[in-house]
RNA sequence: GUGCGUGUAGCUCAGUUGGAUAGAGCGUUGGCCUCCGGAGCCAAAGGUCGCAGGUUCGAAUCCUGCCACGCAUACCA
């Protein structure tokens, strides 16, 4: 589709010359759009830009366009028609010559063709959960988004380092260690390990409120657990193997895997170069007891970045430096991704900042990608929702709806759970980044109109369009002998045209780190394809050739649907 | 206070980066199963695009100022 559009540039941009305008391509390119309803044409120029220079109306250019493009037409066998309508150049394109082109392509696998990643690598630091505590609903914005940006731009060719920055250091530690001393039971740890340690967690939380002698107490057990000490770190490797366990049942739930975990501990013994190299940068400050490095240089408004506490110990901002140049001499990444919630950016101001301010070349490499609140849970109040519990109650309710399906009892079981995590993982995806939203279990649960269920839905029935059609004939028609003519219905139409865009859609995706942009673009074909079917029309019928021309249009979309759906990491489903 | 973000239908959200009559889903109301899977489709109702200015042929979109909400605002992560 690409190259229409830019078949279409230079033949405009050619005659805008020839009516002594100075237009460059990228200025036609920007006025090509799209006509508000698909009767008007395929694709739509607004003259206006051109109007003050040549001193005439819009409509007149428009006109004067259409005419001299007009004559042409014969040459170029992608184009149909060109008309002027008020201001706007209207282009309808040759629907059986486009549908070739496209399907075709999307039938050899070609979906995505350009490979701007090739020898660039970026790293992706996403889902990053913090030990000792449930895998909660929070962490799946992390978890679904990195991982979805993480194969998006794989697929774009780049080589793709996903780190899961375990939340496995700091005072939290001290804070648990705290807690279990004083209130752990060993038969309920053994049992039930991360649930006991939460129930720490919120205890200690509590208790604190009314006694805030209890932080200091946390703060020292970190300070003992940094230093070394024996009794802290057993009691640290045994809170982090057992979370550890947990995340990886939930991780191979959802389909996603990680380059490396490397927790914060990770880093622990690159603290102390970290802060020496800051210090022999000459950046480093002393200020009401703890160090610091100003920032307002690079971030105005923005208070200084705390490298060390007054007593000493490490902040999860030193650790998160001494990160990163662990990755840079690791990897030399071209990006460096860190997708957390939209309340630590002030966090990575400072991170950056500092990284400026030593001066480092892959500063501006480094980019914060965030998200917004889920509102309504709290990991310290107790009113946590548990991930697998979505998941859980997403599959019962898919099992449900299949009660009455032919199918073995496991096959059932397995359908349900592809819906089930799929429903859970699109509702997240559906929704640009950054918005807030609050947990509502009716919502995450839907499987009517635009979620993840519909999707698979749509898919579902295309797959099964396809196998009535062998039944009936036999073998699926090479795409070489379809008679694409046969294709006249404006929704096909509208649909081949958008399955040109979805290489465009997939970089628009990438670029702005936002795969809502590719679910919605997902949607939209479910949508295209679901009125054409419910309109009466068959795909598979006693007319071979436009039966065959039908179940080839539909394959190309079910390879773009299940290439789309592979990116967000949204299982299909072959029945439900 | 300051910084960042968000305000579009009752609710949840789109709006192709400034273009033709602002669109979906949920919910509501009314239709569509003698034919490919009804987790679907069609239709109706529902809007001062937070408010007020400004920029220009043209603004939900860009600029300024307000208002509301959320987050952040150094020894948590």
């Amino acid at each position: 589709m690409n190259e229409i559009r830019a078949l279409i540039v230079e033949l405009v941009t050619e005659q805008l010359v020839q009516l002594k305008v100075k237009a460059d391509r990228s200025e036609v390119e920007k006025a090509l759009g799209r006509p508000p309803t698909p009767d008007l044409g395929d694709y739509a120029l607004g003259c206006f830009v051109w109007a003050k220079t040549l001193r005439r109306s819009p409509a007149s250019i428009a006109a004067d366009l259409a005419g001299r493009l007009s004559e042409r037409l014969g040459e170029y066998p992608l184009l149909r028609e060109i008309a002027a309508v008020g201001p706007y150049l209207n282009i309808r394109l040759d629907s059986a010559q486009v549908a070739r082109l496209v399907v075709e392509r999307c039938l050899s696998g070609g979906l995505i063709e350009r490979q701007p990643g090739q020898g660039k690598t970026v790293v992706i630091d996403f889902s990053s959960p913090n030990v000792a505590k449930p895998f909660g609903i929070g962490h799946l914005r992390s978890t679904v988004i990195g991982a979805a940006i993480g194969r998006i731009y794989r697929e774009l060719g780049y080589q793709v380092v996903g780190i899961n920055h375990l939340g496995d250091w700091g005072t939290q530690f001290g804070k648990l260690m705290a807690a279990w001393l004083s209130w752990g039971d060993e038969e309920t740890f053994r049992e039930q390990p991360i649930a006991h340690l939460y129930e720490l967690y919120v205890r200690f939380h509590r208790e604190e409120e009314a006694d805030p002698g209890l932080t200091q107490v946390a703060r020292d057990w970190f300070k003992r657990l940094e230093d070394g000490d024996r009794q802290a770190r057993d009691l640290w490797r045994r809170f982090r193997e057992a979370s550890l366990a947990e995340f990886e049942r939930i991780y191979r739930r959802m389909g996603v895997r990680f380059e490396h975990v490397w927790g914060e501990a990770f880093y622990e013994d690159q603290i102390g170069p970290t802060v020496e190299r800051i210090r022999k940068a000459g950046i480093l400050e002393e200020s009401e007891g703890a160090m610091v490095v100003r920032v307002e240089e690079y971030y105005p408004d923005t208070s200084p970045c705390l490298i060390l506490r007054a007593d000493g110990a490490s902040l999860y901002t030193t650790r998160d430096i001494a990160a990163v140049l662990d990755r840079w001499e690791r990897f030399h990444f071209d990006r460096m991704l860190y997708v957390t919630g939209a309340d630590q950016a002030d966090h990575f101001r400072k991170v950056f900042g500092v990284l400026k301010r030593l001066q480092l070349p892959f500063a501006d490499r480094c980019e914060h990608v965030p998200f917004g609140r889920i509102h309504g849970i709290s990991t310290r109040k107790g009113t946590l929702v548990f991930l697998e519990d979505v998941f859980d109650r997403a599959r019962e309710l898919s099992l449900e709806l299949m009660r009455d399906r032919e199918m073995t009892d496991p096959e059932r079981e397995v359908e349900a759970e592809r819906i089930g995590v799929g429903a859970v993982v699109f509702f997240d995806l559906s929704k640009e980044r950054i918005k807030d939203s609050s947990f509502n279990w009716e919502a995450i649960l839907q499987i009517t109109g635009r979620t993840g269920p519909g999707l698979q839905y749509t898919q579902v029935r295309l797959k099964s369009l396809q196998a009535r059609y062998l039944e009936r004939f036999g073998e699926l028609p090479a795409p070489e002998v379809v008679r694409w003519d046969l294709l006249r219905e404006p929704e096909l139409m509208g649909l081949v045209r958008d399955l040109g865009e979805y290489e465009q859609v997939v970089f628009r995706a990438a670029q702005s780190y936002e795969p809502a942009i590719l679910s919605r673009y997902l949607l939209d074909l479910a949508d295209g394809f679901n009125t054409f079917y419910s309109s009466g029309q068959r795909i598979v019928s006693e007319d071979a050739p436009l039966s065959a021309a039908r179940v080839t249009l539909c394959r190309a979309l079910l390879a773009v649907l299940l290439s789309g759906m592979r990116l967000l990491g949204v299982p299909a489903p072959d029945r439900m």
